[in-house]
DNA sequence: CGCGAATGTAATATGATATAACTTCGCGGT
DNA sequence: ACCGCGAAGTTATATCATATTACATTCGCG
């Protein structure tokens, strides 16, 4: 005797796409408790499956956050994509700035989850979640709009994006409200553009001149 | 045999001083595996002492988390002061710089407690790990050496304090080795420095002049 | 000395991860 | 059409960590 028949019209007894709902319910529950508030017996009875049905298709919790992490990267890529081609009066580079910011305070369990966990360290070059997390890379550089210069942009980069990474775990940790209430984040991302920008122009120039 | 005791009997039954010997053995599991690999009932193996003791310490795991971040940032701050007054010929504001990266990549799982947990956020203001974090944000407004120009100093501490961070997260998460395999970590951390510290001289002339 | 507070232990409830062994269902080959 | 195999679920269970409760021991202070 089947056991009970569910809600789910025809086939109450698989699924349909476990993997995947996993994902997004995973990626639902990060943003509000952060990585460490995923539980798969949780996920699974939001689900409506059993507890151990998630181990069908993800090995371990490890596994499922990784899976959840390249998802949200992936978010995060197309979210930018779509703002930095955008025409606007902001440069590109500012937007993304500006965006950042924006997604790792609104959505800080889920920029945890890129940025803060030890999800990305044990990634396997190949993996799925690296090659999203090189593909946002990829965009930065896009928005930096400066000549190729290979080195000197990819070097720009990840200071821009070093500081953006800082200003949002500061300010998310209280750290910058209490210090400069008078300077509101975004200036201070502004700044922080701004310095990059002047500092790329320089190092070009001084290249050419070396040339 | 207990480990150590602090205060007089060699006593079997009580500790002498568990709830050091907890903080002090947190803070040696966290440098390995993070501060998610911290269990109450391994420190409480470890020890020698029933699963149930730390309780009478901590009311969680997150009361004992909290209180070894604290230490930590006790242990930073004293490192570094050590560092910034020792003379030198690099200055004060490079020391600084380049033992944190040091440090965030040596003892990466003590600093990710400090700088990349939930813990520093859910600190109270006038809470003992919140005070321990703002000594050591003074003694990075002490290394800028820059002239009392209060707002402009605070924000360049913070400036860097971000890039700092940053860095340590993107370097430890393997991002920043495969992109830029030719410019060193030091490399980078002297040209966030510099950068920092022109910006800083800029602003002051600037201020100067409008005044 | 003796009593209360601090500190430890034993026993237990709860809940999560993970594995094992069994069941159901879709689907492709003959 | 059928069979059977593998993918996807289920129940049952082992293990382990957190946290609470009730009880035991020791410290230190009057």
């Amino acid at each position: 005797m089947p056991p009970r028949l569910a809600r789910k019209a025809l086939n109450a007894y698989h699924h349909g796409d476990l993997r995947d709902a996993l994902v997004q319910a995973a990626l639902h529950e990060v943003e509000l408790g952060g990585p460490e508030a995923i539980s798969i017996s949780a996920l699974a009875k939001k689900l409506g499956v059993s507890q151990p049905a998630p181990y069908k298709h993800f090995a371990d919790r490890e596994t499922l956050l990784t899976a959840a992490t390249a998802e949200a990267f992936r978010q995060f890529s197309a979210m930018m994509r779509a703002a930095i081609e955008k025409p606007s009066k902001q440069s590109k580079l500012s937007r993304f700035a500006q965006l950042t910011l924006d997604f790792g305070l609104r959505r800080n369990g889920v920029y945890r989850l890129m940025f803060a966990s030890r999800t990305m360290a044990c990634a396997a070059k190949g993996s799925e979640l690296h090659t999203a997390a090189m593909e946002t890379f990829e965009l930065l550089l896009e928005a930096l709009e400066a000549p190729a210069v290979g080195l000197l942009r990819e070097r720009s980069a990840l200071k821009i994006w070093a500081s953006l990474h800082g200003v949002v775990m500061l300010a998310e940790q209280g750290l910058l409200t209490g210090q400069v209430a008078h300077v509101s984040r975004e200036e201070l991302v502004e700044d922080i553009v701004a310095e990059t920008k002047l500092a790329l122009s320089v190092a070009i120039e001084a290249a050419d001149k070396a040339r």
